[in-house]
RNA sequence: GGGCGAUUAGCUCAGUUGGUUAGAGCGCUGCCUUCACACGGCAGAGGUCGGCAGUUCGAGUCUGCCAUCGCCCACCA
């Protein structure tokens, strides 16, 4: 249903002197005890825009690129609202996870120690120690307790930011990813996947961060650059010593084969005898795979397990032994593996026993070299080495029991189908698809969900213990649904005590919590209420629109688009609309890391929100944009002009829409009409920018030409022979000046909205000195009603006006005289038909430039002013 | 290695199905201060549209190749 149309005031109050300042506080607090952003629940589907909001991540501050981005949004968000569409525009607060535990770390100077007890009343250091290794232990419930804190005061602070930018979001709508509903629908996803069989726990290699100690997957990996060498290896055998290239020498011990290509010639009489390993003299098989490429290097590889993830896949897919001496803290076993049987063997580990990956291959080298498997020296390159994205340390690969959720990695028919997935929504722009089909077609593994952390969202199951003391991980046993969120390491599963945890023949709870996409991934059923409040769900799942940075489309979007799938077997929105980023001057990502962040609170005030908006808006959907104080200094102009702009056309009074009647005026409004339609339109495609640009040039050349060309005529009829006769016998003396002042009033009421999404405080401002209500619950302007008015028009009349009224200006600027200069006489050559047009507003041309005479001739376009 | 995007005035960017002498803002230069706005107004200078071919009566716009930059993805021993 539409809003109503725009309803004036009895009586008009305009300040003397407009000014932006203060408007943040005087509207933000006006909107909030108004209700103006209020979500409806009584609405129907068909009447509901839902928005799943990006909750950032709550660890530390937010910066420029997240006023950017969110304010695309929030443009998106007014044009519907205005259009009449309720806007279901919550917000959350990504307070879970890595990032948060680690800025409560550095802060508090604590870190989590599970082995300890509860300290009640707890209170951290005051003075945090300056090393991580002097920082104090405190318990897990401590710690979890410490990230409350830390949190709530972030979340504060980032609410404060998003009210004073003017965000129209529903406040009553807000969650966090650590609350209670987003944990019992984050459980309850998992343990409906569970059950259906996407979900499963497995022993096996995994990417592991030595630093984090725990689990990373595959979407939150990236390469980074490191330094490295090639080590040329020599491996002894009966048929010729074979000599491999290998960046991880320390990782012989771990070798369970060699590998080359099943058609490299040079080796194909190779496959199925054995090689010796140097250093530890282990007999290993020669074998053959795809992978393995005959032009790089000798054309043969080493398998550890595990060195890369190719090791991983070579290692399954040709059924080797597991042979891993690298530990989850990063460091070498301390005995000698079972798989080095003779005393020099076990002696030269005895030299790795304990060293982390660097320190082992030191040792490792000198082992090679002293046996002359070593062959030349190694020869340092760069190469890229696998990190997660947090992280600080290389990763390693380890072997161990995690959770998985399928997501097509192993398994071509889903992977198929979630492709699919990417095709049954809207992407804004529409190449950023592509990522999405690049990502999921490239998957090679299921998605690992569990983390050895400990703020975050439980893993709700445990395990029963048998007679011996181990737990049958195959056998999980699980929560009602109805007694969700759980925490297995407090709670006690059904038919249990708590006396049987951790003992032979009772259970004990998974230790692990949640990776932070797995919640985050369900945050259209964390926001739209699912099975909390299905009468919410029906009315705003699946959601409208999907905002999000383009980075994060193989982790939120993809992982999000898993959850529908499996659970409601549907895409969870219509539209997905990716941010572009900020770029500092330099053309570089702007971030923390790099240090050349500037605080938004600081430009909101030095600019005025409405300031800041209107650079924001300039950047098109997916598209980069550099960071520009110009261009918000600009905007504030902006934002100033409408004040100015708007408290002058006020001054002329009102006039019923009915009086309009000059060619114009009606010029004005058909060009309007267009203006509205191009917006419309715009905004439809997410192309805010566009509506932004095109009514800004409008408003512009509104203010330049036409209050300059109708302001005489709009005051009335003043001194005798500037009113023309009576047309038609129906206009009075006051035609002229009624049609002036319905026009600007009209214009007025529309440019003011559509300039309501991108100044929002502005345009409330100059709507409430002669409006009723909200012009953010105003209609958004109707182009057929502008036509209606505007009837039979001709643009070009507005546009030789404009042209002429420049050709005096410029004259009187060659003249170097003032712009009130009068002139003696214009004479104006063209062509017929502009001639034309130009009469009918010469009497607006001729007051606008001050001119005694107008006079027209058929020729070439020139205009010839002649100053008094 | 595969892919996506960008390349238009000193800077930031428009340019919608190919159509008259290529646009805006900022910056720069000059001029104008009572009468909405000096947190202003008016005007001016400034571009062989990354390069080379091609299609066409006509190319900033379409096609191909190349170059530079940015990004995404990749099993990079």
């Amino acid at each position: 249903m539409a809003p109503p149309p725009p309803t004036p005031r009895p009586d008009r109050t305009v300040p003397d002197k407009p000014s932006i300042d203060g408007l943040e506080e005087k509207w933000s607090a006006a909107w909030d005890a108004q209700g103006t952003y209020r979500f409806d629940r009584s609405k129907a589907r068909a009447e509901v825009f839902s928005i799943d909001t990006p909750p950032p991540t709550v660890s530390g501050s937010l910066h420029v690129g997240h006023v950017f981005s969110f304010t695309h949004t929030d443009l998106i968000a007014r044009y519907h609202r205005m259009r009449g569409d309720e806007v279901f525009y919550p917000m959350g607060w990504d307070d879970n996870g890595v990032p948060t535990e680690r800025r409560v770390e550095n802060y508090f100077g604590v870190l989590c120690d599970p082995a300890l007890a509860y300290a009640e009343g707890y209170e951290p250091p005051t003075e945090p120690a300056k090393e991580r290794r002097d920082f104090e232990r405190i318990s897990r419930r401590n710690f979890v307790e410490m990230c409350h804190r830390l949190t709530g005061t972030d979340e504060q602070a980032f609410e404060e930011l998003w009210r004073h930018l003017g965000l129209s979001v529903d406040w009553e709508l807000s969650y966090t990813t650590i609350g209670v509903e987003s944990q019992r629908a984050s459980q309850r996803a998992f343990l409906r996947n569970l059950a259906r069989g996407e979900a499963y726990s497995a022993d096996a290699p995994c990417l592991w961060d030595v630093g984090f100690q725990m689990a990373v997957s595959q979407a939150e990996l990236e390469d980074r650059e490191r330094p490295g060498a090639y080590h040329d290896l020599v491996f002894g055998a009966d048929g010729g010593d074979l000599t491999i290239s290998t960046t991880r020498p320390e990782l012989v011990v771990s070798c369970v084969a060699l590998v080359a290509h099943p058609d490299d010639e040079r080796y194909r009489a190779r496959f199925g005898t054995t090689v010796r390993t140097p250093v530890f003299g282990v007999e290993v098989p020669m074998v053959a795979h795809e992978l393995a490429e005959p032009d790089k290097g000798t054309g043969v590889a080493m398998i550890c397990t595990f060195g890369d993830t190719t090791d991983v896949t070579w290692w399954r897919e040709l059924d080797l032994p597991a042979r891993a001496v690298i530990q989850r803290n990063g460091r070498f076993r301390d005995d000698a593996p079972e798989w080095l049987t003779s005393d020099e063997a076990r002696s030269a580990y005895g030299r790795l026993a304990g060293k982390n990956a660097k320190q082992a291959r030191r040792e490792m080298v000198e082992l090679l070299r002293d046996s002359g498997a070593l062959i030349g020296e190694p020869e340092p390159i760069t190469h890229p080495v696998k990190f997660y994205e947090q992280g600080y340390d290389p990763l390693e690969i380890v072997q161990s029991r995690q959770w998985y959720i399928r997501n097509g990695g192993r398994d071509e028919a889903l992977r198929g189908a979630l492709v699919d997935r990417g095709g049954q929504f809207a992407w804004h722009p529409d190449y950023m698809r592509v990522r999405f089909d690049n990502w999921v077609g490239g998957l090679n593994g299921d998605w690992l969900v569990s983390r050895q952390r400990y703020f975050g969202v439980p893993i709700p199951v445990w395990y029963p213990v048998d007679a011996s003391g181990e737990p049958k991980f195959d056998e999980p046993i699980v929560p009602d649904e109805s007694t969700l969120p759980i925490d297995p390491q407090s709670h006690v599963p059904p038919g249990y005590d708590e006396s049987q945890r951790g003992v032979p023949g009772g259970f004990v709870g998974d230790p692990d919590i949640f990776d932070t996409w797995a919640t985050s991934s369900l945050t259209p059923q964390i926001a739209c209420g699912w099975e909390d409040d299905p009468e919410l769900f029906a009315r705003t799942f699946p959601m409208d629109m999907r905002p999000q940075a383009h980075e994060i489309i193989r982790t939120w979007l993809f992982s999000t688009v898993v959850r529908s799938h499996f659970e409601f077997d549907t895409v969870p929105w219509a539209h997905a609309a990716l941010s572009g980023w900020i770029l500092d001057p330099d053309r570089k990502k702007m971030s923390k890391s790099k240090g050349n962040v500037v605080t938004p609170m600081g430009l909101l005030q030095q600019y005025g929100s409405d300031g800041v908006r209107y650079w924001a808006s300039s950047g098109r959907p997916g598209v980069d944009t550099v960071f520009d104080e110009q261009q918000m200094k600009v905007g504030r102009r902006l934002a100033i002009k409408l004040l100015n702009a708007s408290k002058f056309a006020l001054s002329f009074g009102a006039a019923d829409t009915s009086q309009v009647s000059r060619a114009l005026d009606r010029a004005l409004l058909g060009s309007l009409a267009d203006l509205v339609e191009e917006c419309s339109r715009s905004f439809e495609e997410f192309d805010y920018a566009r509506c932004l640009e095109r009514t800004e040039a409008f408003f512009w050349s509104f203010c330049d030409d036409y209050l300059e060309l109708v302001k005489g005529r709009a005051y009335g009829p003043t001194d005798e022979g500037t009113e023309p006769a009576v047309i038609d016998g129906a206009e009075g003396p006051d035609a002229g000046s009624a049609s002036a002042k319905a026009t600007l009033s009209i214009a007025l009421s529309v440019l003011q909205r559509l300039f309501a999404p991108f100044l929002p405080f502005t345009s409330e401002e100059v709507w409430s000195w002669w409006m009723e209500g909200s012009v953010h619950r105003a209609a958004w302007p109707d182009a057929a009603e502008l036509r209606k008015i505007a009837g039979d028009w001709d643009p070009t009349v507005l546009s030789v006006a404009g042209e002429v009224l420049r050709e005096i200006r410029r004259a009187k600027t060659e003249a170097k005289v003032s712009m009130r200069a009068e002139v003696a006489s214009v004479s104006v050559s063209d062509t017929t038909e502009r001639i034309a047009a130009l009469d009918q507003v010469a009497d607006d041309v001729r007051d606008a430039g001050n001119a005694s005479a107008l006079s027209t001739e058929p020729g070439e376009f020139a205009v010839t002013a002649v100053l008094a």
